[in-house]
DNA sequence: CTAGAGCCTGTACAATGGTGCAGGGTCAAG
DNA sequence: CTTGACCCTGCACCATTGTACAGGCTCTAG
C-alpha cells in the first residue's frame, strides 16, 4: 500500500507540511516519487513517522530521534555495533526515567503539601508557592 | 540591600541579559531605576528569579511561571490553583515515564536479541535489524 | 580628568519544532 | 475541457528561551 503526502499525513494524525518538515530534516523520506513527482510513503515509512511521534512522547528530540532511525534502519550491519548503539540508547532512557523519577517525586511532595494547605481552610499562602521562592523544597537537586 | 542588574545576575547564577530578557517578558521587573536609569533589584525580585529557576527545573515554562508568580502576589486562591498546575504537569511527566519504560523494555529485548545472535558466531544478519525493518521491536506498537 | 567596568536601549541571531502562503503543476470526475 | 482537490517548491513566519553585539551613557578609582 502506497500513500499520497495527504494521506499517509491524515494516517498518523499529523499535517501535510510536518511530513515535508520531517523531510527535510532528515527524519523520513518517501519511499519514492511519481514521476510527476508526488511523494509516495510505504508502510515503512508510516511506521517511522508513528515512531517519531511516539519517541518524541519520550522526550526526544528530533535530533536524536534521528539517530534512532538511523539504528532503526541498521545502516551498519554489524551485530555487535548495533548491540554498541542500543545499549548507549538503553543507558539514556535509563539516567532520563531516573530524571524523570525524581522530578515526579517532587511534584507528588508539593502536591501533599498543596493538601495539606488546603485542608487547614485557610486559603491564603500556598506552602508551595513560598518554597520555590526560596529554593527550599524543589529542583535544586535535580538539575539536567 | 539592592542590587545593580550585574550583582542580581551573579546573586542568582543568571546573565544580565536574561535577567533583561525575563523583564520583557514580564516575570520580574526591578525594583526601581536610579536616576540615570539603572535597575535595581530588592530581594522580592532574586527571590523571584530564584523561583523562576526552581519553577523551569520542575518543567514549568516560563508562561506559566508568569502565572505562578502572580498567584504568588495575590493570595486567594493560590493554593488549589497551584495544586492543578503541579497535577498538571505530574500527568505529564507520569506518562512520559510510562513511555519511556516500554522503550527501556523494547531496548533490553533487542539487546538480548543481539547476545543471542553473536553467542552463534555467525557474524552476518543481526536480527534486531530484520526485525526493526519491519517494525516489529520499537515504538510502531505505541500510537498515540 | 580619564580609563574602564558596568549599565542603557535596540536589534539581530541561534536552535527547536513546526505553520502558512504564493505561485504553479497534477489528477480524476463530470 | 474545466473544476476542484491535491500536490510541488521555496520562502517567510510563529513561539520559546535565551545570547550577542552596536552605539552610547554612568560611575568609580587613580
Amino acid at each position: 500500500m502506497e500513500y499520497r503526502i495527504g494521506e499517509a499525513a491524515r494516517c498518523v494524525g499529523m499535517s501535510v507540511e510536518g511530513l515535508r518538515f520531517y523531510e527535510r530534516r532528515g527524519l523520513v523520506r518517501p519511499a519514492r516519487r511519481t514521476a510527476s513527482g508526488y511523494r509516495l510513503y510505504g508502510k515503512a515509512q508510516v511506521d517511522a513517522l508513528r515512531f517519531i511521534r511516539a519517541a518524541q512522547e519520550m522526550g526526544f528530540s528530533l535530533r536524536e530521534i534521528q539517530g534512532l532511525l538511523t539504528l532503526r534502519e541498521g545502516t551498519d550491519d554489524s551485530c555487535s555495533s548495533m548491540r554498541g548503539q542500543l545499549q548507549d540508547k538503553l543507558e539514556t532512557v535509563q539516567r532520563r526515567i531516573e530524571l524523570l523519577r525524581e522530578f515526579e517525586h517532587d511534584l507528588v511532595a508539593s502536591i501533599e503539601l498543596c493538601d495539606a494547605q488546603i485542608d487547614t481552610g485557610d486559603p491564603g499562602s500556598c506552602p508551595v508557592l513560598q518554597d520555590l521562592g526560596s529554593g527550599l523544597t524543589l529542583g535544586s537537586s535535580t538539575a539536567d
